[in-house]
DNA sequence: TCAAGAGATTCAAACGTTTGAATAAGGACG
DNA sequence: CGTCCTTATTCAAACGTTTGAATCTCTTGA
C-alpha cells in the first residue's frame, strides 16, 4: 500500500473505500457540500483517512486554494533574548487560525537576510512580520516584499513614515520612567550611557530621560553622558557598559547612579563597577532597559523597564491577519502605530542614594 | 499586467517574450536541456524574469518535483538560550543547499507540539531535527513522523536505542570536568545540585562527578547532595538553585563550593548565597553547566562547562541531509551517535579554596 | 405518467511547475 | 532526394488538491 511518494493521498483513500476523489476531498476538507454527503459515507471516509494516516498535502492545497496559510517572521537577530517573547506572542495569534509561522533568523547578516527573503517570497508567505531588535539603516530591503503586495508589520521600530504598521515600546516614556525612579531614590549625580547612534530608540529614550530630569529640576552633567558605539555583535552592549564604567571611575567625577541603555549594558556597568570595588546598589545604583532573562537572574537583579513583548507579538500577528483579510476583500488596511506602555520593574540594583536625605513622597 | 494571484508566473514571462512555458521553465530552472536553448533566448528570458520580479512558486515546484526543500526544526523550548546556537548551526548547514528550515517552538506545550507536528507533516518536511533542551518522557510523539519515513535527528538527548540519530554533549565528561576543576582548586566539601529526575543528563553528569571525586579520593557528603524537582517553567532551575542554597546554609554543614546542574541553577545558588552574605567566589565557589548568555554577563561571571552547540547543530543538519539523500537512493542511513567534547570555561565564580594549602601541580 | 426537485455522488478543469517525448527547421552525407 | 543527425523549441501529462457544474437516482406532487 506504500505510494511512491511515501505519502497517502486522496486517491488512496478514494480507492480504498470506493468513492471518488471529489467526495473524499469534500468530506475531509469539510467543504460546504459535505452536508449533502450521506452520514455513513462521511464516517467511512473519515475512518479510512485516520487508519491510513492521511495528511493533506499543503503544497497541492495551497496551489489550488492560492493561499499558503503561512506568515513569515523575520528576526534580525534571534539570539537577542528580546525576540523570543515576541515570537511567542505571534505564535499565540497564529495558532487559532491555523497559520504556520515561517520563522527565520537573519543573524544580522545581509547575505542571510536576502537569501531568506527570497525563500519567503517563493513560499508565498501571505504576510511578513519583521522583528528588528537592532537594525541597519537599510530599510529598502523590504521593497521586494511590498512589490508583491504582501502586507508587512514591524516590531521594535517605527516605520509608519514608510507606510508600514509598527509596534514598539514607548521609548520616551520608558526613559522617563527609569530616570524618575533614580531621582525619586534621591540620586542627583546620574551617569547616562546612551545607545548607539544608529538606533532610533536612542534619541527617544534620551528625550524621556531629559524630560524627567527637567521636571525634577535635576541637572545632567554632560561629562557623565556616554554613548555606545555602533553595534558589532550581540554582546557589544555588555562590553560597552564595562568600558564606560571604567571611564566614569577614571574621570573622578562623582556619581551615585548609572542609567544604562539596555540590560546588557547595565550588566556590563555592574561588572565594571565591581571590578573597582564599587558595590551595587550600596555605593551606586544601576538601571537597565528591556527586562531580558540575564537581568532577572543576575545578582543583584537589575532594575529595568519592561516591554510587553508578548502582547506586541500577538497584536502584530492580528494586524497582519487583518491586513491579509482586507486585501482579500479588495480593501486596504492603513498603517497603524502601537506605542506600548513600558513598566518599571524594581529589582535589587537600585537603592536610595547613600548621601541623600529621606524624601517625603507627597 | 497584474495577475489575479498577485504573483508573476512562468506564463507571464512566456507571453511577454513569445516563448512557451516549457522553454522559460527550462531556462530559469537551469535544467540540463537549457544548454540546447539559444544563448540569445536564454538572456532574453532571464532579463524578462528579472524585470517582472519573478519568483518561482515553491508550492507548484515542490508538488511537481515531490521535494519540499525544507527541514523542520522542532524546538521544545526556544526560550532556553541553549537552543539558539544550535539553530544557527542548522541554518549554516542548510543554507548552502538551499533548504528552508521550518523552525517552530513547542513552548513545552503538548497541544502546540501536536499542532506543529501536523503542520510539519502537511508541509512535507523532508526531515525533522528535534531540539530537546528538556523533554518529556513521551518520546512516541514522533511515531507519526517515522511512519511517514521522514528521517529524524535529535539534539540534546540520546535516542539511539530507538534508532534515532542523536547528538549531545558528553555529559559524563562534562560533570567530571566541573568536579575536577573544583577539586584542583582545593575544594573538598562540595555541595551538588543534581538535575531533575526526568532528565537523562542528570544521571550522566552525576556519574562524571562521582568518577572525578573517586579519582581524587574526595568524598561527597550525601547530605550535601540535592535534587531539582521536575521542571515546570524555564526559570525553575534558577528558583531551585536559590532554594537549595538556602537549605545548604540552613543545614549548617560546612561547604566551600557548589556544583550546580546548569547555569541558571548556578545563578540561583549565587543569589541565595549572596542573600546570606556569603560572597562568591571569596567564601564559596560555584560552577554551572551549558555556558549560556546569562552566565557570561552576570557578575561574577559563572565558571561553566561549554557545549559546542553550533557545531552540533551543523552536524545535525548534515546528518539529516545525508539521511534524505540515502532514502532518495533507496538505501538507509543507520542511526548514529555524536558525543561532543565539553570544554571548561573558567570565569570568576570559582577560586582557590580559602582554607586549602596551595597545591603543587605535577 | 411525467416533471420537478432533493439528495448523493462524480466530472473535469484549474492552480504553476517540471520533464520525457515529440516536433520543426536546418544542414551534411550517401 | 531521402535519411540521419543537430539544434531549438514545444506538447502534454503529471504532481494532489479544490470546486462549479454535471450526472444519476429517488421521491413527491399534480
Amino acid at each position: 500500500m506504500q505510494r511512491k511518494s511515501g505519502h497517502v493521498t486522496l486517491l488512496d483513500i478514494a480507492r480504498a473505500c470506493g468513492y471518488s476523489v471529489s467526495t473524499v476531498s469534500i468530506v475531509l476538507s469539510e467543504a460546504p457540500l459535505s452536508q449533502n454527503v450521506a452520514a455513513t459515507t462521511r464516517e467511512q471516509i473519515r475512518k479510512m483517512a485516520r487508519d491510513l494516516g492521511y495528511h493533506p498535502d499543503a503544497y497541492a492545497r495551497s496551489l489550488r486554494r492560492r493561499r499558503s496559510q503561512s506568515i513569515a517572521v523575520l528576526a534580525y537577530d534571534l539570539s537577542d533574548p528580546f525576540c523570543i517573547p515576541i515570537v511567542h506572542g505571534i505564535q499565540a495569534g497564529l495558532q487559532p487560525v491555523n497559520y504556520m509561522p515561517l520563522l527565520v533568523d537573519a543573524q544580522t547578516q545581509r547575505k542571510l537576510f536576502d537569501s531568506y527573503l527570497r525563500m519567503i517570497l517563493e513560499r508565498r508567505a501571505e504576510g511578513v512580520i519583521v522583528i528588528a531588535s537592532w537594525i541597519f539603516q537599510e530599510t529598502n530591503l523590504l521593497d521586494d516584499v511590498e512589490k508583491n503586495q504582501v502586507p508587512i508589520v514591524i516590531v521594535g521600530r517605527d516605520l509608519t513614515n514608510r507606510n508600514v504598521s509598527s509596534l514598539l515600546v514607548d521609548n520616551e516614556a520608558g526613559g522617563a520612567l527609569a530616570m524618575r525612579h533614580l531621582i525619586e531614590l534621591g540620586h542627583r549625580r546620574i551617569a547616562i550611557v546612551r545607545g548607539p547612534q544608529e538606533l532610533f530608540d536612542t534619541e527617544l529614550r534620551w528625550a524621556g530621560v531629559q524630560r524627567a530630569a527637567a521636571e525634577a529640576a535635576v541637572k545632567i552633567d554632560p561629562k557623565l553622558v556616554y554613548q555606545l558605539p555602533n553595534i558589532t555583535n550581540s554582546t557589544s552592549g555588555f562590553e560597552g557598559g564595562f568600558h564606560f564604567a571604567n571611564e566614569m571611575l577614571a574621570s573622578k567625577r562623582p556619581f551615585t547612579a548609572v542609567l544604562a541603555f539596555d540590560d546588557l549594558t547595565a550588566l556590563g556597568v555592574v561588572r565594571g563597577l565591581n571590578g573597582a570595588g564599587v558595590r551595587v546598589p550600596d555605593d551606586c545604583s544601576v538601571v537597565g532597559f528591556d527586562d531580558v532573562l540575564p537581568a532577572a537572574v543576575a545578582t543583584p537583579g537589575i532594575t529595568t523597564v519592561h516591554q510587553p513583548l508578548k502582547e506586541m507579538g500577538l497584536l502584530a500577528s492580528e494586524w497582519t491577519l487583518q491586513a491579509i483579510n482586507a486585501r482579500e476583500g479588495q480593501s486596504h488596511k492603513p498603517a497603524q502605530l502601537y506605542n506600548a506602555s513600558p513598566e518599571l520593574i524594581v529589582r535589587m540594583s537600585t537603592a536610595r542614594c547613600p548621601s541623600a536625605p529621606r524624601k517625603i513622597r507627597p
